[in-house]
DNA sequence: AGCTCCATGTAATCACTGCTCACAACAAGT
DNA sequence: ACTTGTTGTGAGCAGTGATTACATGGAGCT
C-alpha cells in the first residue's frame, strides 16, 4: 500500500545516506544505494539532488546543525565564564570528531561545504555564522583575552582545536600515543598549553 | 620501438597518477587514466600494486619523502637554535600544504597511510620515524622547553601545525580572512601565540 | 464531477570505473 | 634451443553517476 509518491523522499535520501556513511565512510554512500535504502528506483534522488555532490552536502548541512547543538549545549552546561565557555566549545568540537569521524570528515571536504553547493548548506552556514559572531562577540565583550593582535591568536585558537581534531579523524593518534586517553582531558591539557604558553615563565 | 615491457612501470604510474592528481584532484585519479597515460592497456597497473588503494598509498609516500626533504632544507637554514629549528619545520609543514592541497590530503587520508597499505607507504614510515626521533631528541636535549608534562606541548605543537595546514588545504581560508595574507607570516604569528600563550602576562 | 497540469517516480541506457582472467610476448637461465 | 616466470594485453564483469522518455497520480481549476 505504498503510495507512488513517497512523501518525503528528501529526508528519507538524507537518512539513507547518513546510514551508509556511518557503517561504511564517504566512499561507500552512492547514490544508488541510497534510493534503495529508500525504496525507491535508482533515478529518484535526482529529482531532489542535482548530483552526488549536492547530497553530500545537505548531509554535511545536517552534520553541521548537529555539531552546533552539541557545541551550544555543552557551553550553557559551562557556566558564565568566557573562557570556561571557549574551552567548551573546543571539547565539544574534538568530541564530535572523535564520535562521528565519517561525518566530520564529509563536513570539512571543500566542494561539498563551499557555497552554493547545496542549498541546505548555504543556509546552516548563513545561520552558523549568526551564531558565531554573537559567541565571538561575548568572548572579547569580556575583555579576557588580550586585545593587542587578537587576530593571530583567534587563529591559534581555530588551528589548536581543528587539528586536534582531525589529528583524531585522519588516524594520528597512534604515533602520538593518545589512543587510549580520555579525549575530554586531553583536550584540556592541550588548550591549557595555548592558555599558558610554550616557555616557562 | 617501444618494448612489450615497460621497464619501470611502476614509477611511471605514479608519474602519471601524481599529474592526474594535480591537475583533477584526488577523485580524478584512476587506473584507467593512469595506465593510459603511462601507456599501457588497463590491466597492467595490477600487476604492480594490488589495488587502486596501494597506488594511492604509493603516491602518499612520495609526497611524504618530498615534504622531508623540504622540512630538512628548511631547517638546515634556520640555525643552531632548536627553537629556531622546530618553528621551521612547522613553516615548512603548512607551506607545503598550501602548494600541494591535493597531495596533503592524499598524505594523510588513513587507508592510504596505514602500515600494510603499500610496501613504498611503510618504508618511507619507518625513515621518517627515525627522523622525526633524531629531531626530537635534538630539541629536548637542547632543554629550552618546559620539561615538566611534555607531552601536552608536544602534541599542542603536532595540533597547531597540522591544523593550520589543515585550514588551507580544507578552504577555510576565507571565513577566517587568511586568503591574501603571506602564509609564512601567519605561521610565524601563530607559532608566537603558542609560545608566549594566549593571556597577558 | 471531470479535466488538465506538472511535480514526482520508473526503467532503460550510456560512459566510466575497479578488478579479474585467459592469453600473448618477452627476458633470462639451463 | 627449450623451459620458466614475469610482465603486458584485451575482453569482460559488476557497480557507479547521470540522462532520457515515459508512467503515475495529486492539486487545483472549471
Amino acid at each position: 500500500m505504498t503510495t507512488y509518491h513517497h512523501g518525503d523522499l528528501p529526508h528519507a535520501l538524507l537518512d539513507a545516506a547518513e546510514r551508509l556513511l556511518n557503517e561504511h565512510g564517504a566512499d561507500g554512500v552512492s547514490v544508488r544505494k541510497a534510493a534503495t535504502l529508500a525504496g525507491v528506483s535508482s533515478g529518484a534522488p535526482y529529482r531532489h539532488f542535482r548530483d552526488r555532490d549536492a547530497l553530500m552536502s545537505a548531509l554535511a548541512a545536517r552534520g553541521h546543525r548537529e555539531l552546533a547543538q552539541k557545541m551550544q549545549a555543552r557551553i550553557d552546561a559551562a557556566g558564565a565564564n568566557p573562557i570556561d565557555r571557549l574551552r567548551a566549545q573546543g571539547v565539544a568540537f574534538v568530541l564530535y570528531a572523535r564520535e562521528r569521524p565519517e561525518m566530520f570528515r564529509v563536513m570539512h571536504h571543500a566542494p561539498w561545504v563551499a557555497p552554493g553547493a547545496s542549498p541546505q548548506m548555504d543556509q546552516v552556514m548563513s545561520e552558523l555564522s549568526d551564531w558565531t559572531d554573537r559567541l565571538g562577540a561575548e568572548a572579547q565583550g569580556a575583555g579576557q583575552l588580550n586585545a593587542s593582535a587578537l587576530q593571530p591568536q583567534v587563529l591559534a585558537c581555530r588551528a589548536l582545536v581543528y587539528g586536534l581534531a582531525r589529528l583524531y579523524v585522519d588516524g594520528h593518534t597512534d604515533q602520538l600515543g593518545l589512543a587510549n586517553s580520555d579525549p575530554e582531558e586531553v583536550v584540556e591539557a592541550v588548550v591549557g598549553v595555548l592558555g599558558d604558553g610554550l616557555m616557562p615563565r
